[in-house]
DNA sequence: ACAGAACTGTGGGAAATGCAACAGCATTGG
DNA sequence: CCAATGCTGTTGCATTTCCCACAGTTCTGT
C-alpha cells in the first residue's frame, strides 16, 4: 500500500497518471536514480526495492543521510539539500521508480478532478510526518547527556509500539551512530543503565523499567 | 510581504478569502492562539505580532521550542507534536492572526481558480523551507565536537550571508543553548580556536579566517 | 563447513565537556 | 544618575565522553 496513493482508486490513478505525466522507471543497485538540487523540481515515489539518499560534503566524504523503503517518497520537498553539498540518491536494490513533474503536481487540472486533491492532501500529510520525524529526531539530539538521548530515543519507540520492551529496529552499532555518539561509551552507559536497574538490555531487545 | 501570498494580488485574495473562509483574529500578549494536536486541521499565518509555540512534557516542564515573527505559518502542517505531548501557539505582543480550513486548502474549488494553486504551491514551499531548517539543525547537532558544532553553524551563516564576516543573530548565551552545549565550555572552545587562528571574535562578530 | 566480516562487549588512559563560581561590562528602566 | 539585570569572559575541578585496542560471538556468502 502506498501512502501517497491513499483513498485513491485505480480510476482515479489513471486519471492522475495523465494529468501529471506520471513515468515509471527502473533501476538496478548501485545505480543513480536521482540527483536532489536546491529547488523542487520533483517528486519520487519509491514503488519497490530500496534506497538511499547520500549527501557528500564539502570534503568528499559520503554520509548516508536517509534510508528509503517501498511507498517513500523523496525530492526536494522532503531534503531540500545545503547550497555547497552534492545530494544523490541510489539504488540499494533493483528499483521502481515513479516520477511526477512538481509543476504539474501544483497546477490543478482543468478538470478539477478528485483524486487530484485527495494527492495534494496526502502529500501535504506525508510532509508533515517527515518534519515530525525530524523534529523528534532533534528532540533527541539536543538532550545534552547520552543517557537522556537513550532514554528520549527508547520511549518515543516504546511510545510507538505501546510496549515497555522494545526491539532496535538496528544494531548497535549503528544506533550509536544515529545518536551521534561514540559506540563503547554507549555500550558502558547502557551497562551502568542495566545495573542501575533502569532496563533490561539483550542485545537489541530493551525493555524499560522505569518511566 | 507575506510568503505564503507570494504571487497573488488583492483581486486573487479576495476570491482565496472566500474559497477557503479565511478569518482573521486578535490576540492580546499573553493569549493563546491555538492548541496543536496530532492531525491536521487548520493553517494560522501570523499577519502582525510575535508568537512562539510551547511544548509541555510529560513532567510538567514547558519548552519554547519555536519563534514565530510576521509573516510565519503555523499550524499542525508545519509541527506535528508528540502524541503525548501538550502544544500551544501563544501570543509574545498583540497579534493578528488569519486562519484557514486545511480541509478547504487541499479541496480545490469548483472554478479551479488561479490564485489557489498558487496558494498551495507556496504552502509547500514553506513546508520544504521547514525541512530544510530542520535539517540544517540536525546537521549541527550531529556533529560530534563542539568545534565541529560551532563551524557547521558559522559556515552556514557565512553561506546565507555570503560574507566571511558575520554577525549571530542571537546572544553568545543563547547560542550554546542552541547548540546545546555548556556556555563557559563554548566560550573556552571559541578562544583556544581564536589563539589557533582559525577566526577572529567580538562578541557576537565572528570572522572566519580558515576554511 | 568454513573463512571472513560484522557485531557485541569490555577496559585503560586521554581529552573534551559540564558545573559552579566570580568579576567586569552593557543595557534598561525608574 | 543609580540600581538591577542580563551578557560576556575566565578559571578550577569533577565528570563524561572519546579513542584505541582486544576478544568472543554471530552472521553471511561460498
Amino acid at each position: 500500500m502506498i501512502q501517497l496513493f491513499q483513498g485513491i482508486d485505480d480510476e482515479g490513478l489513471k486519471r492522475l497518471a495523465q494529468c501529471m505525466r506520471m513515468r515509471i522507471t527502473n533501476f538496478q543497485s548501485g545505480e543513480q536514480i536521482a540527483q536532489l538540487g536546491t529547488i523542487i523540481e520533483k517528486v519520487g515515489i519509491l514503488l519497490e526495492g530500496t534506497a538511499h539518499i547520500e549527501m557528500s560534503d564539502a570534503d568528499g566524504t559520503c554520509t548516508r543521510v536517509q534510508s528509503l523503503l517501498s511507498g517513500d517518497v523523496f525530492g526536494e520537498l522532503f531534503f531540500l539539500p545545503h547550497e555547497d553539498r552534492f545530494c544523490v540518491v541510489e539504488a540499494d536494490t533493483p528499483c521502481r521508480v515513479m516520477f511526477l513533474d512538481w509543476k504539474h503536481v501544483i497546477r490543478p487540472c482543468p478538470q478539477s478532478c478528485d483524486p487530484h486533491g485527495r494527492l495534494i492532501a496526502n502529500l501535504f500529510q506525508l510532509a508533515a510526518e517527515k518534519t515530525r520525524q525530524l523534529s523528534a529526531y532533534t528532540d533527541i539530539l539536543s538532550q545534552r547527556t547520552m543517557r537522556q538521548k537513550l532514554l528520549t530515543y527508547f520511549s518515543t519507540l516504546s511510545r510507538e509500539t505501546g510496549s515497555r520492551t522494545i526491539t532496535l529496529p538496528m544494531s548497535l552499532a549503528a544506533l550509536s551512530e544515529y545518536l551521534c555518539v561514540d559506540r563503547s561509551a554507549m555500550m558502558r552507559e547502557l551497562k551502568s543503565m542495566r545495573q542501575e536497574g533502569i532496563l533490561e538490555a539483550d542485545r537489541r531487545v530493551i525493555t524499560l523499567k522505569k518511566l
